[in-house]
DNA sequence: CTCAGTGCCCTTTCGAGAAT
DNA sequence: ATTCTCGAAAGGGCACTGAG
C-alpha cells in the first residue's frame, strides 16, 4: 500500500509535461488531500519511501515532496521528534535540499517543540557543512512571521555564536540569513552580535547584515531608483 | 596566480490585498 | 476560509576588482 502510493506520486511527477516548483507542488497538494484521513505512521512511512527513491534515483524533487507531505499533514508533523528529524535529513547534499528540510520540517518542528535545543546544537557542531547549515536555517523558522515565529533571540543567537567563525561559504550565507531574519524582532541583539564578532565574521555576513539593519534590505540598490536624470545606471 | 570582497543577475518565495 | 495576484525581496551564483 505504502509502496504503491509512493510509486504513484513518483509516476505523477514523472508524467508532468514540465517539472517546475508550481507543477510539482500541485501534485503534492492533490496527494495531501487524499492523505487527509491517513494516520501519522502511514505518512511518515510514505515519506521514508519517497526519500529512498530519491536517493536511489537521484531525484531531489521527491525529497522535497516527502517533506511537504509531512508538513501538510497535522498528525504526521506532530509526530516528529529528534530521532525522526535526523533520519529524514540524512543525505542532504546541497543548499536547496538543506533549505527544504530546514524550512519545511526542522525549523517549524523546533518552533513547535518537537525538536530539542540539544539536537540543533549537535547539528551546529557537525563536521558536515550541510548539517551546520541546517542548524542555522532552522533558526529562520523561529523568526519568520509566516511560520508563526514570534522572535526567539536566545535560541537564534546560540546557534549563530557557534558558527560565527565558520569558513564554509554555505554556512556563512546561512548565518547572514539567520541574523537578518532576527532583525525583524531584535535589531539591537543583531547589532551587538556584529560588534562582538567583528573580527571573525566573513565580510559577506557583515555587509549583508549591516545593510539589513540600516536599509531593511540585503542588497540595497545602488540608487533608490531615482528616475536617473542622466542615464548613469544600468551598468553591468 | 590566488582569493577575499563586491555588485548584480535569475528564479522562487514572501506578504498583503482582492477575489471567490 | 481558501485561492489568486503581483511587486518586493529572498535565495545562491558568478564575474569582476584589487590586494597580496
Amino acid at each position: 500500500m505504502l509502496n504503491s502510493t509512493a510509486a504513484q506520486i513518483a509516476a505523477d511527477i514523472t508524467a508532468l509535461p514540465q517539472r517546475t516548483t508550481a507543477t510539482v507542488r500541485k501534485v503534492r497538494r492533490q496527494h495531501s488531500r487524499a492523505l487527509r484521513t491517513a494516520d501519522a505512521a502511514f505518512v511518515i512511512g510514505l515519506a521514508r519511501d519517497l526519500l529512498a527513491r530519491d536517493s536511489r534515483e537521484g531525484r531531489s524533487g521527491l525529497r522535497w515532496v516527502a517533506y511537504e507531505l509531512i508538513r501538510n499533514h497535522k498528525p504526521a508533523f506532530a509526530s516528529l521528534n529528534d530521532a525522526l528529524l535526523e533520519e529524514l535529513g540524512q543525505g542532504m547534499h546541497s543548499w536547496d535540499t538543506v533549505d527544504d528540510f530546514s524550512r519545511t520540517l526542522s525549523g517549524p518542528a523546533w518552533l513547535h517543540g518537537m525538536a530539542s535545543d540539544a539536537l540543533i546544537h549537535r547539528w551546529a557542531a557537525s563536521k558536515d557543512l550541510w548539517w551546520r547549515r541546517a542548524a542555522l536555517v532552522s533558526t529562520v523558522g523561529l523568526n519568520m512571521r509566516s511560520y508563526g515565529g514570534a522572535g526567539d533571540t536566545p535560541r537564534t543567537m546560540a546557534i549563530c555564536e557557534m558558527l560565527a567563525a565558520d569558513r564554509e561559504d554555505m554556512v556563512q550565507k546561512a548565518l547572514s540569513w539567520a541574523l537578518r531574519e532576527l532583525v525583524w524582532h531584535d535589531p539591537a541583539a543583531v547589532q551587538s552580535f556584529l560588534d562582538t564578532h567583528d573580527q571573525h565574521l566573513a565580510a559577506r555576513v557583515k555587509r549583508e547584515v549591516r545593510a539589513k539593519l540600516t536599509t531593511g534590505l540585503k542588497n540595497p540598490r545602488r540608487k533608490p531608483s531615482v528616475p536617473s536624470p542622466l542615464g548613469t545606471d544600468k551598468g553591468r
